[in-house]
RNA sequence: GCCCAGAUAGCUCAGUCGGUAGAGCAGUGGAUUGAAAAUCCUCGUGUCGGUGGUUCGAUUCCGCCUCUGGGCA
């Protein structure tokens, strides 16, 4: 686990060379195909030299979700055991990481046309309605989420209307039918690579988007825009990078602008990776640079990972 | 050289009929159960360009200086 640009997908490719592992993506946007250079996808040779699962497996215009994700990984982790080799989860999509890790409550999919009631009510009646209405069916969940939160808001009464059970309930049902939980399972050695000092990240986010636009960010999201069936609203182009770029394509942003907001979404992204990761309970740290500053190389970085390894593993 | 307009938070700017100032963006901390690279919440003292003057009190009014635009030479 580790921020966008902590120098994740090196690790584990190099910790391939050393462990019997087989690698499984945690990103929410490296399933799509077609968006390579602005995910940092790993490239052709690092994916001929270590394989990673669940690459290119949605096209942008589908969604993907948290979901999709547990049962997917779960079957990647199953077939990788019995293959007998150990999974390596390697990502930095931390609501993949806990739906996977915790487990999530027995809830309906996503469903648009209910989506889009809760959406059309809110543009005539604004969240608050909504808000009053979920406090109706479910107040303890709408004690939980701000009135301001319509995404989650909107996902909570979605939850009620698509099955007649509230989310609150929901939860408890997942809390009385938890079965071995993922720690009980496996035997999990939980690692998160970052650099000490966030500045040092700010400035491998800034000088990898430099490197996005020269190796050809604008030319792959015109090849999006063209196709004409994806839109700005879709999870796949709302990415980060991808947005700033389309917005550019449409004209609502000029060429420095754009690289501008690129780089501050990453930021961004970065610092509410943080977020998850500060709190992370059975979280090894492994910073990518010495108390001094002075970056690790990349030897001394995998030589670090490896004494996290249990003994059996090696 | 002259005229005009500016100079206020990291950036763009608002404002103070004279009582030492606040928005957006950035940044920070937090939240997060089928959109999560999403979405939402919290946090704002800075010689108000410098220096003299008027005043009980000047970032605000006046003079001079410096710098930045624009115009005229």
């Amino acid at each position: 686990m580790g921020p966008t640009a902590s120098g994740k997908t090196d690790l584990a490719i190099g910790l391939r060379d050393h462990l019997p592992v087989e690698l499984v993506s945690v990103d929410s946007t490296l399933v799509y195909r077609g968006m390579d250079i602005g995910t940092a996808k790993p490239s052709a040779a690092e994916q001929a030299a270590a394989p990673h699962r669940l690459l290119d497996i949605r096209d942008p215009a589908e969604p993907y979700s948290a979901a999709d994700f547990v049962s997917d990984a779960e079957r990647e982790i199953a077939d990788i055991h019995a293959a007998g080799r150990i999974p390596l989860l390697v990502g930095g999509t931390m609501l993949y990481f806990k739906a996977l890790l915790d487990g999530l409550a027995p809830m309906p999919a996503a469903d648009s046309a209910v989506r889009e009631r809760i959406e059309r009510d809110a543009r005539e009646h604004g969240w608050e309605s909504v808000h009053r209405q979920l406090a109706e069916v479910d107040p303890k969940m709408a004690a939980e989420i701000h009135p301001n939160h319509s995404q989650r808001l909107s996902r909570a009464l979605e939850v009620y209307l698509s099955s007649g059970q509230t989310m609150t309930e929901l939860r408890e049902q997942q809390a009385r039918e938890r079965g071995p939980v993922f720690t009980d399972r496996f035997n999990l050695t939980q690692l998160v690579i970052a650099p000490r000092d966030r500045s040092v990240l700010h400035q491998r986010i800034e000088r990898r988007f430099s490197a996005m636009m020269a190796a050809g960010l604008v030319a792959e999201v015109e090849a999006l825009y063209h196709r004409g069936d994806l839109h700005s609203e879709l999870p796949a182009i709302r990415a980060v990078g991808y947005r700033q770029v389309w917005d550019y394509l449409d004209g609502r942003l000029g060429y420095d602008e754009m690289i501008e907001r690129g780089v501050i979404a990453t930021r961004q992204l970065a610092k509410r990776q943080f977020t998850w990761l500060r709190g992370w309970e059975g979280a090894n740290w492994l910073f990518s640079q010495n108390i001094d500053g002075k970056a690790y190389s990349r030897e001394e970085i995998i030589r670090f990972s490896l004494n996290f390894m249990p003994s059996g593993a090696i």
